[in-house]
DNA sequence: GAACAGTGTTAGCGCTCGCTAACCTGCCGG
DNA sequence: CCGGCAGGTTAGCGAGCGCTAACACTGTTC
């Protein structure tokens, strides 16, 4: 379990930086980063427009910082997941219950990194494409120990096929929560079956 | 199968709207819709920026008859596939090769698709949202029929969560395509009898 | 052969948007 | 008590973008 359990939490008493990332990710998600104008953001958090430029350099910073501090996330989370003791089988099903725990908990993030990545920075697009490949990779490396018969690249694919699965959260609202997890897992553990 | 095979093959003797739409796609699906120019589409086509008013009255009708077009696509393919004589379980395998082959023919579209329904206008976006639903309830009934023990909101979920993996292709480049398509299919397969 | 429809061009209007400038206010340490 | 910093405010600049206007060229039709 990474240090700080849960990346960008609502609200609350977080300080106006967490509050800003916050609210960006949910504007963002439902309009897209071109369709959201820096007074928007400004106004969801009680502040109006250029007050954000005490707290970030640009727009341009905050979908930086927040994609960067998604994709590191989900890599701490993930490798933290890989390195426990057990056999494959159960490895993969940590990671798996891992990223459908983040991926319900915070469909607004899911969204931005799915979408929003064209329009990061150039600085900011390369670091988070590492953080991301790094992800792919404890992935690839734990469906292999499980499914030894699998190519990388099938591997690799199948990894994005789950993570596109996973990731539906979402369009899917109309479940109760601990019973779409349970759902998604199921799923999602099926697929990876299916892949050998 | 639908009458029109492909709703938006790439150039070749296409007449200027199927140019357009075309490369609308590919740009869109890079930059997305706002980040996208009308001048960048002019000039992916041979013309420049206005002369694109000559073929369509706005860029919101350059994506409104896009996303209409993929959905009216998806939707008369699935309710063909699902109409065919046959098990449930043929049916659901002919649902989910239908879907993998359009994926895999038009990753931009499905990312468009995908990325840019906030992007249209309302009357548009009722349409394209009520394609959308016909084509759910096609997969919501082949699952529940190959699976009678799911619910109605675990099938819809389950659908959502195959097409976010079939979806996946856009990220899946590193296959080759016949490959890709099988592993996709046996994975979605795979997903949907592990929710039973 | 003139009229015209179709399709392209360039110039430029008007609006929006990211960002800066300049100013204000409350808190806190010495 | 007062100077400075943190964190707000409003006004407005400059760039970019969607779209229109006005015009040009080509081919077809009566």
């Amino acid at each position: 379990m990474p240090a700080n359990p849960t990346p960008l939490v609502n609200g609350e008493k977080a300080n106006r930086r967490e509050q800003i990332l916050s609210a960006a990710a949910e504007l963002f998600a439902h309009h897209g980063f071109h369709g959201v104008g820096i007074d928007d953001i400004g106004a969801a958090v009680g502040i109006s427009g250029p007050a954000l430029y005490r707290h970030f350099r640009s727009k341009d910073a905050i979908l930086g910082e927040m994609l960067n501090s998604i994709s590191r996330y989900l890599l701490d989370g993930g490798t933290t997941w890989a390195a426990r003791p057990g056999t494959p089988d159960d490895t993969l099903a940590g990671l798996v219950a891992f990223h459908v725990g983040f991926a319900l908990a915070h469909p607004a993030l899911i969204t931005v990194q799915e979408r929003n990545l064209a329009n990061l920075t150039d600085a900011d697009r390369k670091q988070v494409r590492a953080l991301q490949r790094q992800y792919v990779e404890v992935w690839v490396r734990a469906i292999r120990e499980a499914m030894p018969e699998l190519g990388e690249r099938q591997a690799r694919s199948a990894a994005h096929a789950v993570f596109g699965l996973i990731n539906s959260t979402p369009y899917n609202r109309h479940l109760g929560d601990s019973e779409l997890a349970e759902l998604l897992s199921r799923l999602a553990l099926g697929a990876l079956r299916a892949a050998g």
